[in-house]
DNA sequence: GACCAGGCACATC
DNA sequence: GATGTGCATGGT
């Protein structure tokens, strides 16, 4: 049986490290997870540098934007109107609740945070997970598409398990490790990238065959 | 031109 | 409660 440590074995030693989430800042990594909602990475990489260039990639800086103004800079992303109305939403709960401040967000107790997150409207599941693994660095395995898909492809899970109990599968059986979160999660997705496709799945390449 | 991308909320049955 | 639909750009 292929036993999750395994895989992330097999393909750490075929990928490497991924050293993500490729942002500068724990609150860049925060809008990043908002913007990358059912999203190509490449898409929201330049509402980031629009958000950039125009130097308003900080918490006060964006939340004084009005919702068109904020919409027409991460035009890129697509949804921009909804996704502009979430970035707010979370920006007012993180300046209300934190003072922007990401020393105090991260004192709160983590499943307290997650629930907190997922009563902000606009934040789901995968998003506030993301911004507990990848921008407070708290111990939270993150499921998306590709990892549910990679899954059921090697069955793992059957096709109706919910977001849940694909997460308690990967947390109950391994070291809760940060680390080792963060750069498993991220594996699974470049193997989904590449290899994982939904439709053309490359399966006869997949670093997770054996031999 | 169809299909896909690091989802989510809401309507309707 | 589960199933369907709107949101929308940019790359392959």
């Amino acid at each position: 049986m292929k036993t999750l440590a395994l895989i992330y074995k097999k393909l750490y030693y075929h990928f490497g490290p991924q050293h993500w989430w490729p942002a500068d800042s724990p609150f860049e990594v925060m809008v990043g997870a908002i913007l990358t909602q059912n999203t190509n990475w490449a898409n929201v990489e330049k509402a980031i540098d629009n958000l950039k260039a125009n130097r308003l990639l900080e918490p006060k800086k964006l939340y004084r934007l009005s919702s068109k103004r904020l919409a027409q800079l991460i035009r890129p992303v697509g949804y921009y109107n909804i996704k502009a109305r979430r970035l707010r939403k979370f920006l007012k709960f993180f300046l209300k609740n934190f003072h922007a401040s990401i020393t105090k967000i991260s004192n709160q107790a983590v499943q307290e945070l997650r629930q907190h997150l997922l009563s902000v409207n606009g934040i789901g599941q995968e998003t506030a997970d993301s911004i507990l693994l990848y921008a407070l660095n708290k111990p939270i395995f993150v499921i998306d598409a590709y990892t549910k898909r990679i899954l059921l492809r090697h069955h793992l899970i059957k096709e109706d398990a919910n977001y849940e109990i694909i997460q308690n599968l990967f947390m109950q059986n391994l070291k809760k490790d940060v680390k080792l979160f963060n750069d498993f999660h991220a594996l699974l997705v470049r193997l989904g990238k590449e290899f994982c496709l939904k439709n053309k799945p490359k399966c006869n390449q997949c670093p997770l065959n054996d031999k």
